[in-house]
DNA sequence: CCCTCTACTGATACGATATATCACTGCATT
DNA sequence: AATGCAGTGATATATCGTATCAGTAGAGGG
């Protein structure tokens, strides 16, 4: 929210509403569970919203294995990436010196400027029912 | 389309046609292009054998910075990676022995088992166009 | 404390993207 | 040639997101 004060944007109701949503949940979400946990906010509000925040750095939009577009809090700051589990949904973020530095290795050989990159990890992760299911051969 | 014989699918016309456009071609290209360039496939027959080379790994779904999907021919096999400039959406391929490393050692880090990964990288590739444009602020 | 200015909101229309339906077609096998 | 079913196309429908625009409410000035 103070991130959004300081580049002049207001924190108006639905912000600060949908701003504590994301900080309770520790999960990705999508914006239709936004629109559901949230009733009382239009959908073309939180829509703007998600992409204000988005646009802002304070969440990261990540494409699950179907293309499916979830969205994370950033708590790491930018420059950091996502494990997301294929069975709940539950989104890790961690840092890694080693990726950051093999991609600046391949940046160095691939034709043209790197400008950004995405990476995301599929995993199972370790809730029982998630394991459960992917030994199920549930993916 | 040999792949899709060898899975026990027929070779038809669209599917042939679908499969020759994506071999001339040597860009990414989105599914309303097809429907565009071959306006004698209908709608649905594109989306359906996109997802089917989609399946065989014949393609790849990448996303754009945007969220936007684009697909791409695999010439590489499984297990590479893509580049796709934010400009003009060539992609390019690559194999990197150093990122597959550094993902094995992250994976091990982190809960869970990691299941599959997706890695793009965004750059503005070294048409003279793309290059002038990105100069322009143009990202 | 109220006024005013305008960023912001919500309802809804619209657009873009993809799937479901279903009668029909044409490939492969006999 | 006949047949059976995978595949197809037209279209209806679902899903996801943006555009529009009159009305609302947040924040600073008086």
């Amino acid at each position: 929210m103070t991130v959004l004060e300081n580049r002049g944007y207001r924190a108006t109701g639905p912000r600060k509403a949908i701003a504590k949503l994301l900080e309770q949940k520790n999960e990705s979400f999508t914006t239709e569970s936004l629109i559901e946990e949230l009733p009382w906010v239009g959908r073309a509000t939180v829509y703007r919203t998600v992409k204000l925040f988005l646009e802002a750095g304070v969440v990261c939009r990540l494409s699950m294995m179907d293309g499916a577009h979830v969205y994370s809090l950033a708590r790491l700051g930018d420059r950091h990436h996502h494990s997301v589990c294929v069975q709940c949904g539950a989104v890790g973020e961690f840092k890694a010196a080693t990726i950051d530095r093999a991609l600046r290795t391949i940046g160095a050989d691939i034709p043209g400027q790197v400008v950004d990159h995405h990476i995301e990890l599929y995993v199972t992760c370790l809730y029982v029912t998630c394991q459960h299911n992917s030994a199920d051969g549930g993916a």
